[in-house]
DNA sequence: TCAACATATGAATTGTTAATCATATATATT
DNA sequence: AATATATATGATTAACAATTCATATGTTGA
């Protein structure tokens, strides 16, 4: 079915836990060991979340003995600045919209 | 169920519709009808989603006799100015993610 | 005021995305 | 080499978002 780029990019930084997790390393890079106990999620929707998010090269990681270590990619960082502004300016609007409550 | 801010803002610029409203109304202000034509939707379904974008200020409309012409809400041109740049960054790496396809 | 046109709305259906569950892999430690 | 630890993967199920369909509203012109 083909997926604009646009759609796929909306989609990925849309999920609360991929969000998350980008604001999360924003701070330092972590494990998924340390990001599971942040969030509060499962492993291994984490590490579904984690691949996501690898892929798109939102994060990278490397391995260190037998934890991984992910961080933002550099490009990521300001994105994810740029992003919080907007969604600042726009929030109280979005939560007025039944179509998407 | 209460979704976060981030949730609905990019929830709201990741359908394929809205976000193809915003690019087209970045060039000039139009009416539903116009706007129908351009996207090839029905009447219906598009009012769902200029109803949405209305509603998180995305857009505004005024009346014009019995159509409405819709534009841009200024902050939004440079929200979409902006997230095109990245779109076009993460583009390439989005389209091999397995979970979003 | 009646017909037609332009747009909007609500409810039901369909389609898409995310979570879970079971299991696999890879590395380190004994 | 066997076990424990850390993380990854695939398939199924559950949750959510978008489309459709039927109908409503509001405005203009005959």
């Amino acid at each position: 079915m083909m997926k604009t780029p646009e759609k796929l990019f909306f989609t990925a930084l849309g999920n609360d836990y991929r969000y998350r997790i980008l604001t999360l390393l924003m701070k330092k890079p972590m494990s998924v060991n340390a990001l599971a106990e942040k969030l509060g999620i499962e492993q291994s929707n984490l590490s579904h979340h984690l691949k996501c998010l690898l892929d798109c090269r939102f994060v990278e990681a490397d391995v260190k003995g037998r934890t991984r270590i992910y961080r933002l990619s550099p490009a990521t960082k300001e994105l994810v600045g740029s992003t919080k502004k907007y969604i600042n300016y726009y929030g109280g609007y979005l939560k007025k919209c039944g179509m998407l409550s």
